[in-house]
DNA sequence: TGGATTTTATTTGTCGACAAGAAATCGACA
DNA sequence: TGTCGATTTCTTGTCGACAAATAAAATCCA
């Protein structure tokens, strides 16, 4: 059989365009490859996909279901952009999911979340080492991510990773104007962290979380009063 | 110029397919017309709705996203089912969106929030005195989310009203095996809440919304172990 | 008759094309 | 020359049809 035939070529399987799309559209749009208020045009990104409108149509309403992306009725739809206003409700929002994914994660994690926890937490800590500001954003949401699993609970989990996704965006531009000395300290308060979790101490892990939490938002509360130099449109 | 043509009729503004089909099926979701299992045919739908088949589709792709129908990969597509099993997470999540909404409202609203707020109140109690169960759930949803809005935090109210809908399901199954008389109790427990956030007490606040959101999930729960008679497939 | 395999049927995923809406462009007139 | 209106253009929303994938039905062989 010639499946390499150039005449009828597929070349894709049947349901998986949406995925590609939707995936590599949204890690664009974290990494601020597509910063706020880029333009998203269907046309285009069905020729870059080869592909028709329709699948690219489908990964866009699942973006804007995430509130990723923002589509003016009947006109033109942009990467949604991030509100400076009302940062304070995110971070409302990510020191109190911190704290109940990591006390749920005490109470309710198994032998091999652990395994995995600590395996993001290797990660993160080589990722450091190496001053890979790439990869510490990415470890990072991926150990904490995986802590919330060990909790146990799909709503809570849904909604922090949607908060660690917002806040990929947010720390790229932490990581792009400062230097990367800092997070050594957050190394360490991982590692307690993931201790205080095998002991399933759950008030520890409840205070451990706040002041982690608390740690981060202020690193970038202070970033954003001294006036860091913000490549993006307000 | 006849506008009123039967051979072309587009009869319908174009962007708003998509809204119908979304907003009545997820109703006829949450109100149990279409109960957990049920299959979605999307041609079904297509000449129900007398349109074609990609607004149905971006319909379902929207509330698939909701995780409210659930779709297998180029197979059927059925409403999600009631995670019976997992129920307590769902009933922890709950309990602290009451809390922080309601702890939010006493520290963020507004004397226009209030107007509102108590609007909803008073339908809730009318619904409450006519025993009409329906309107129960959908005015006592309505008013917790406006309590919810008046703490302008997007990414609580966004949790909370997922939560609240949710709840619809099981509200829908309560109402259908108990007696309608218990309700009382929550209009007043509504009107301290109400009290409280005015006098914007946080601690109070966060107080009775505990008791309230526990007093709920305690009558739910007491429904299930006492075996209530569910009409839908476990 | 029972099990495996081929055939059919149904439903979803994808496509190309067309039409409607809104901004941008052009033109007429004061 | 400035402003208002018509036209053009460009993007999105919708449509009907086709193709792939899977389940069900039918057929064949032992």
């Amino acid at each position: 059989m010639t499946a390499a035939d150039k005449t009828s070529r597929p070349e894709r399987k049947r349901g998986s365009g949406v995925k590609v799309v939707y995936d590599l559209l949204r890690d664009e749009i974290l990494d601020l490859v597509l910063p706020p208020g880029s333009p998203i045009d269907e046309v285009q990104l069905a020729e870059r996909f080869k592909m028709s409108r329709t699948p690219i149509r489908e990964a866009l309403v699942r973006l804007a279901g995430e509130g990723l992306i923002d589509t003016l009725p009947n006109r033109s739809t942009m990467v949604s952009n991030i509100d400076f206003m009302n940062m304070h409700t995110y971070f409302d929002a990510l020191v109190l999911m911190y704290r109940i994914t990591t006390r749920l994660a005490a109470e309710h994690h198994r032998p091999e979340d652990l395994r995995v926890i600590r395996a993001h937490q290797a990660e993160f800590a080589k990722a450091v080492e190496e001053q890979d500001a790439l990869a510490m954003i990415a470890t990072n949401a991926a150990l904490h991510s995986a802590i919330a699993e060990a909790g146990r609970n799909p709503y809570f989990t849904g909604l922090f990773g949607r908060l660690l996704n917002e806040g990929r965006r947010l720390l790229r531009l932490y990581y792009q104007s400062y230097d990367d000395r800092l997070p050594q300290r957050f190394v360490d308060e991982h590692e307690d962290m993931i201790a205080v979790i095998a002991a399933r101490d759950v008030e520890a892990a409840d205070r451990l979380a706040k002041v982690h939490a608390e740690q981060i938002v202020d690193q970038i509360q202070k970033l954003f009063t001294r006036g860091g130099h913000l490549n993006v449109a307000l």
